[in-house]
DNA sequence: GCGCTTTCTGAATGCGCTTTCACGCTAGGA
DNA sequence: TCCTAGCGTGAAAGCGCATTCAGAAAGCGC
């Protein structure tokens, strides 16, 4: 860009006939300015169409007032409502928030955050970008602590088990357990997991917690009653059509996100097994559209516009040299239809 | 921010040993540097963990590689389609992509273009923002006009009356009244529509399409047999909810966005009225989940990550004085079995 | 060995803005 | 009336970087 050089304060100035400085103070009210003059600064710009330049601002010490939010994918729904949660707490902040998608890529993941560094963002928020893998946490906090030791403030959503970051964190375990006991409460005994990538803490999380509450009621999960399929619609399709046309016997099946319950709603439909008659289906998250399926899912519902909203928070309030914070957001199960009792084997 | 000072290159030049020049040259690789001297600068920024600060680099004549994409609301999956196709070609660009909603307000709209300006984004896409109301038109242009003279690039995704800008249009008029053509086809002759506000080109745009091909057929579409309401699954689900309670003898329900007939469905079902067999409903826009919705939603399909893709490809291309086009992308009638078939009355 | 061109380097400039700093002005107390 | 505060103002410094410009070093032919 920049074909035509842009109107800067100091056209602004020489066209209300004072200094810079002048100029500057009246746009800013950060000092007193005769009247007279403030009128003439803002006439003048108002009519050269002036928008002060960011960069120069921030470059001259004044204030970011931008945040950046790095997930996985904007269009995951369950993104989409914790983004509306930031969305909606960085507004009454007046910040500008910038989203970016990493499409699971951690590579992607660290070059965004180096660009938020560029940038100098007042905050970077990470929405579930837990990996249980060594050298990646390495590389994002090579990443990261400098951007803090610069100032910067860092919260995520998820569990990080080396970053020093404020954190928000949705009780997977607890809920996932929750959701276990009152399957079992149903009547059910044997089960099967469509999982997302082991190599994901959500994942790993959900599907300890989930065996935590059937050990409550003595079912074992086998490792064999596990699938594991990519994160997606798509990949809990994939794993229920395995799941069928492997065989099984399991009664209910738990599919560790709403999205993935989505895609074996739809294979288990295809197969011609009905839900719940011949066979349960919970999810969790509880994504808006679950609840318009038929039938509509039961699950763990995961308050994610406020999951967002305390992230946002937390990145917010000044907490220079204050030990990180946790704030642990629990889940609580909705039993709809998808699921129903059945009388013990 | 900025508690401790970040590291500027100039620490990086000190660490190396040579001058400020050398090393920005040494980092960017804009001119030849010998060896031993790049060597010693990169590992000093290495050492030191440095990044470049975006906005000196801006404000001293560097490109400017971020675009900023705003849209009603980022969870809306019409939306998070197009967000899909812009990121993938943004990302190809090498561009970062700015998000930001604006829940409808069109003031926020104007403020978050203001914003961007500021930031001297090389593009702002605009994702379907197309209210008619003069005022507005007249106050968006007055945002965006000294924008483009700045050199910025503007690309929007809908109809623009008085814009001087790029667009991709989804062809919502004839795609409305393809499925017009479909549903009475398929033997319908009394219809309703669910519409989102009328101040909306879409909606205005799909109803008088949808109006258009029910026209061939010979059939008349009444205002009374339109109701307006949010452009949400909630909107729908009110909309629905009065047609039902005022009593209506269409045979199929045409919601203008598949959202809102999310809802229309709930409400149909909540009602004990059963999709197909009792009343035909049909969508627009095709967004992922209503195939897996029971029954799978007969709608308008939209090639909603092409639009985005589209959209990011015109504001990426130099098309300096030359005139705005278009880029009109049609959409496909997908019948599912939300509708059927029904005997003429 | 001399003068020339070719490379590469460092000092200095400026991007647009905020913010000190110092000065001129008016108002108030002596 | 004179002096001191106090308020507003303009000049200027500097934020961190890319880049121009001039000069130093190195390479070449004679």
């Amino acid at each position: 860009m920049d074909d035509r050089p842009h109107v800067t304060l100091e056209d602004v100035a020489r066209e209300a006939q004072v200094s810079l400085a002048t100029a500057s103070r009246a746009l800013n009210g950060t000092t007193k300015v005769r009247s007279d003059l403030r009128e003439r600064v803002l006439a003048a710009a108002e009519q050269l169409a002036y928008t002060p330049n960011a960069h120069a601002q921030a470059l001259a010490g004044g204030a970011h007032r931008t945040v950046g939010v790095i997930c996985h994918d904007v269009s995951d729904p369950y993104f989409a409502g914790i983004s509306r949660g930031v969305m909606r707490a960085a507004d009454e902040a007046g910040l500008l928030v910038m989203l970016a998608s990493t499409f699971r890529d951690p590579q992607r993941e660290i070059a965004y955050i180096s660009m938020l560094r560029a940038q100098r963002a007042s905050a970077i928020l990470l929405v579930g970008s837990g990996f249980e893998d060594r050298e990646w946490e390495r590389a994002l906090a090579a990443e990261i602590e400098p951007y803090q030791r610069g100032g910067g403030q860092v919260a995520v959503v998820s569990r990080h088990r080396t970053l020093r970051v404020d954190s928000v964190q949705p009780e997977n375990r607890e809920g996932a357990a929750q959701l276990a006991r009152t399957l079992t409460a149903q009547g059910h005994r044997r089960f099967a997991v469509l999982a997302g990538p082991r190599a994901l803490t959500t994942v790993v999380d959900r599907i300890r917690g989930f065996r935590e509450g059937l050990a409550e009621a003595g079912v074992e999960l086998a490792e064999h009653d596990i699938v594991e399929a990519a994160f997606t619609r798509d990949g809990g399709h994939a794993a229920m059509s395995e799941l069928l046309a492997r065989g099984f016997d399991a009664t209910c099946v738990f599919a560790v996100t709403d999205v993935m319950a989505m895609g074996a709603l739809a294979a288990l439909r295809e197969a011609g097994r009905s839900v719940p008659e011949d066979i349960s289906l919970a999810g969790f998250d509880d994504i808006p559209v679950v609840r318009d399926l038929a039938p509509p899912l039961t699950t763990v519902a995961l308050p994610l516009e406020e999951l967002g909203e305390k992230v946002m928070e937390l990145a917010v309030r000044d907490n220079r040299g204050k030990r990180s914070r946790i704030l642990r957001m629990p889940g609580t199960v909705v039993v709809r239809e998808s699921t129903r009792p059945i009388d013990c084997a």
